[in-house]
DNA sequence: AATGAATGAGGCTTCATTCAT
DNA sequence: GATGAATGAAGCCTCATTCAT
């Protein structure tokens, strides 16, 4: 019994993060989770609480990973000088996350609006935007520079959402975020 | 009176813009729409047959002039290099088009979920990526680039949106895709 | 239409006005109150934004007018001894208020669960008892009478519930109510 | 096994008076009661066909002595004349009652909506004020009385429930119910 | 053309009860 | 006897669209 109830689970699961990763959270309707996971209306509300309450379950891990890996990697304030390994480092990290989670990685970026995450994007940019402004030195006109900074965040984020999109295999993934790298860095160093 | 008013129709669809903006396709109620509108909801109906025939109007000419710029600039496969200032002059165009369509695009590109243009920014980032694939030189190694060069365009494009959403006036957007182009290029061309 | 929009509104009053009253708040179904005013489920909530509204628009104009006169009549805190009549004077207001209101009375007091309205009856016997407890001269013993003159408002409050409910006419109403400030004063003075 | 054990099945009871004591019958959740009950949902059913039986398991005890005790006092129709002390005696077994069970005589006659009993109070209090109105001579106006008398039955049944709600101990309860049968005599006897 | 009342499919959720293990 | 997963009817409510006036 105890099989089956984690195999419906996991079915349920299944059906909603394809239903999710189509339509986002706000178009998903129980209706068509149900059905992909040949499960009974009410016996969904026996594993979750609510459509909400699902999506959270999808999506909480990689969410929580992601601020842990931000909060390591940028958390400690004291790095003097612009540091494009730490970049590279994160986005390496977030590369081991896709190899499990890429759909539900996707699903949180760019399907969660009406959810509590639905700034979460958002969230991520500001944040990188804001550690790529800490790391120039303060003569620099930062106030020009602001703008810059935050389309190269959104870069950066939505060139690893395309990975996710696309996402083939481990190797692939990592030369992918490489290049990404190299392109990123050689456009943002000349601001410098 | 068979003509129908232009004011109207205008107002419909100066308040369905604003709404569409602020919600998204999906999310936009028709309720808003009459009441921003002072319209009733009756007569929405004797100026657009659907909620979605409505966003069509509202979406449909920035569609139709993206798409004669892109074949205008891209169309004839015959430019034997790549010619960095060929996206200077699409971004230049594009940039033209926010001065009077900011929100129009925004809402093309990015709240447009569920209506038949829900694909029209991976269309454009396709294009846009393919059109930079076909200016490297065949002994290039393309399966390698091909993400990249979709990085790329998703950065060009998601960085006019983003010049869109901060729009403050015609010198300010210049100058700002002047800064897009000097850094996407910069990180572009050192592939070739 | 606007007569035809007031005679609709005022059908589904008048059917949930019944349904209310046969089974309560709680176990009151928009389906059967839609039913019986023949009107079609959305077309309700053109109406009544939602079934707790629906049951304040049939309920709160009794419950104001009750506290009203509950105001009007204790709420001079000056009366130094026990006044009959005042109680009197009281049940007659209501016993007005019966004429037209009968069965919304018999709702707010007692189908009245699960809506913000549930603890009204308890309040009004609260009320009433407190009032009754204020004109005993203070050497007597209040504890003792604590209990005996709740009951006695519960008393009150339960006869014009139940004369409400064999309401015949206004005439039948006010000498019933004689009877029963009669009956109750006899009761309640002997422990003065 | 085929009997069913004794424990579980008071276990349940316990429980489920517990909860349709706190919330009346539609609102009581057999959730919470198996919660409290710590019994699986399954065998609950074992015990009790259903929630509807279960609650009649609980109140029907009550409600036959209740029945036995009104035929016992009032069922001989042969008292000429109105016997005040009998509605003492009558006062004095449903005391007794309540040491053991006043929590189910309250579900009984406040609980029970949505049940075959949900009319036992108002049944109890007809009786009640049938056998006043016997007990007067015939040249009385019983027309006038009749609602007088439903008053009078009525105060008597929710006086015992308020007692009921506040019991302490047998002591308490008796002396309050002596309080109002004085009370209560006084009001009713004028009128003989 | 204009109005806004009317419709009804579909949304999410609850709950007593059944049933396979 | 015991378990708790499964069921499905019913609950309240929203919304784009239609239609009578």
């Amino acid at each position: 019994m105890q099989i089956l109830k984690d195999e419906i689970k996991n079915r349920i699961i299944e059906a909603a993060t394809e239903v999710f990763f189509d339509t986002g959270f706000i178009q998903a309707s129980t209706r068509r989770i149900i059905e992909k996971a040949g499960v009974s209306k009410g016996n969904l509300y026996n594993y979750f609480q609510s459509k909400e309450e699902l999506f959270y379950n999808i999506v909480a891990p990689v969410f929580n990973y992601m601020r842990y890996v931000l909060e390591e990697t940028f958390g400690h304030g004291d790095s003097e000088t612009f540091n494009p390994s730490e970049i590279n480092l994160l986005a390496n990290k977030l590369c081991e996350l896709l190899s499990d989670y890429r759909r539900q990685f996707i699903i949180l970026l760019s399907k969660s609006q009406g959810t509590k995450y639905e700034d979460c994007k958002d969230m991520l940019i500001n944040k990188l935007s804001e550690h790529f402004l800490k790391n120039f030195k303060p003569e620099s006109d930062k106030e020009k520079l602001q703008i810059l900074m935050k389309v190269a965040a959104m870069n950066t984020v939505n060139a690893l959402l395309e990975i996710a999109r696309n996402y083939k295999d481990d190797q692939w993934a990592k030369s992918n975020v490489e290049l990404l790298m190299k392109y990123h860095l050689s456009g943002i160093t000349q601001f410098y």
